[in-house]
DNA sequence: CGTCTATTTGAATGTACTCAAAAGCGGTGG
DNA sequence: CCACCGCTTTTGAGTACATTCAAATAGACG
C-alpha cells in the first residue's frame, strides 16, 4: 500500500519484518486526512490510538485555566503523536491534538497495537526503542527549561528543528519554548542585533 | 536471591515470568551499595546500565554553566534511574547520579539487557511499559512547568510524592520544581498563612 | 479590498533571582 | 556535655527577566 510505505520504512529502521508481517501490520492501520486546524483529539475525549504522520504537521498542547495554549509537541512527517496518558490508562486525554497544516496521518488503535504485540512480538521492541528515544529528548527538554534562558532554548530549538523554525507561526515556537508571543518577538529583535 | 526479590516483584506486576526466566534474569544483575553523596555516574562518563533502587534514594541532575544543580529525577525504592541518552547512544552521559541516602541498587548493564531481550523477549514488553509510563509523567511535568506557577507545581509535587516531601532537603525540592532555594523558602512561608 | 489573525512596540507590573547576612540544625570532637 | 563547624534555611533589599495590557502595524486569505 502506497500510503503505508513511510510507516513501514520507519519501522524497518529498527526491526526486520517480513512481507507477511508487514501485511498484517498494515491491516491494523487506517489513514485519515486532517485539515488545517482540525482536531484529532480534544481534551476530555478518550483517545487511545497512536498516530503516525505521513505528511503535513500536527501539534499536541494543553489549554490552561487562563485560556493560554502550551505546546507539548510538534509532529512533522515521520513522527508519532498521541496522548500517552489516555493510551495507558484508557481515561480521557489531557491534551488537544490538531493539524497545523493539511495532513495525512496513520492511526493505530490501542486494541490493534495489542493484537500486533501478540502476533508479532518484535513490535514490542520497535515501540520500546521509539519511546526510549522520545524519553531521552523529553528529559533534555525538562533540563533545558530548568537551566537555560529563553534565548538559549530558542537557539537550541533552531538547531534541533531547522525545518520547523522556517514554517511555524512564531507564536507556536514561543509557546513550545515557554514564553509569551510578545516577549518572543522582543527577544528575536534583540538577538538579531 | 533475597536481594533480587523486589525487582522480580516489580517485573511480575507487568509480565508473567517462570522461575527459570527469573533465574536467568537475576544472573544478569548485580547489586551495589551506594553511600550518601556517592556518585554512581558523573557527567561525561559512559554509563549504560539501568539502575533499580532496592532501598535508599538517588537523584539524577545536571550542573549548569553557573554551577547550579538542576534535578531531573528522584529515585526512591522500586524506581529505575539511569541516563537514557548514554544508554541509547553509548556516548558520555549528560547527567550526574548520586545517592541522597545510603542506598542499595540493582544494576542491569546494557549488554545484559540486550541478552535478556534476545533470550526472554517479553522483557521488551516490560521495559516498553515501564518507559511509556515514565513518558506520560515526563510529558505532564513539561506541561506543568509551562503552565503552572511555582506554588502550583509545589502543591502537585506534595500530592504526587508525599513520602519524599517529608524526607528531602527542601533545596532539592526547589531544584526539582524549578526555583531557587531562597525563593522556595519565601514561597513556603507565604503559603502557610 | 476588507477582514482576521499574527507580529511588533511600549509602558507598567509582577514573579522570581541575586547577593548578603543572619539564624537554625546536626554531627563531631574535645 | 557542650562548643564549634559546615550546611541548610530564612530574611531582606535591590534587580532582572518575563508578563500583562493596550494599541499600532503587518501579513494572509477569501
Amino acid at each position: 500500500m502506497e500510503k503505508f510505505e513511510r510507516i513501514i520504512n520507519s519501522v524497518s529502521r529498527y526491526i526486520n519484518i517480513t512481507g507477511e508481517e508487514a501485511a498484517y501490520f498494515t491491516s491494523l492501520l487506517s489513514t485519515k486526512l486532517v485539515r488545517r486546524r482540525q482536531f484529532i483529539l480534544q481534551e476530555g475525549e478518550v483517545f487511545t490510538s497512536s498516530c503516525f504522520v505521513n505528511n503535513g504537521c500536527l501539534r499536541s498542547y494543553t489549554i490552561d485555566k487562563n485560556g493560554v495554549e502550551h505546546i507539548l509537541q510538534f509532529a512533522p512527517p515521520g513522527w508519532w503523536i498521541g496522548d500517552f496518558y489516555s493510551i495507558i490508562t484508557g481515561k480521557p486525554a489531557v491534551l488537544f491534538i490538531d493539524a497545523i497544516d493539511e495532513s495525512e496521518v496513520v492511526l493505530l488503535p490501542k486494541e490493534n497495537r495489542e493484537l500486533l504485540f501478540e502476533k508479532v512480538p518484535k513490535f514490542e521492541r520497535f515501540f520500546r526503542i521509539l519511546v526510549e528515544n522520545s524519553m531521552a529528548g523529553n528529559q533534555q527538554r525538562i533540563l533545558d527549561k530548568l537551566s537555560l534562558t529563553a534565548e538559549e532554548r530558542f537557539e537550541k530549538f533552531c538547531l534541533k528543528y531547522p525545518a520547523l523554525v522556517a514554517c511555524l507561526p512564531q507564536k507556536y515556537i514561543a509557546s513550545y519554548i515557554g514564553v509569551t508571543p510578545e516577549f518572543f518577538s522582543k527577544m528575536r529583535s534583540k538577538m538579531s542585533k
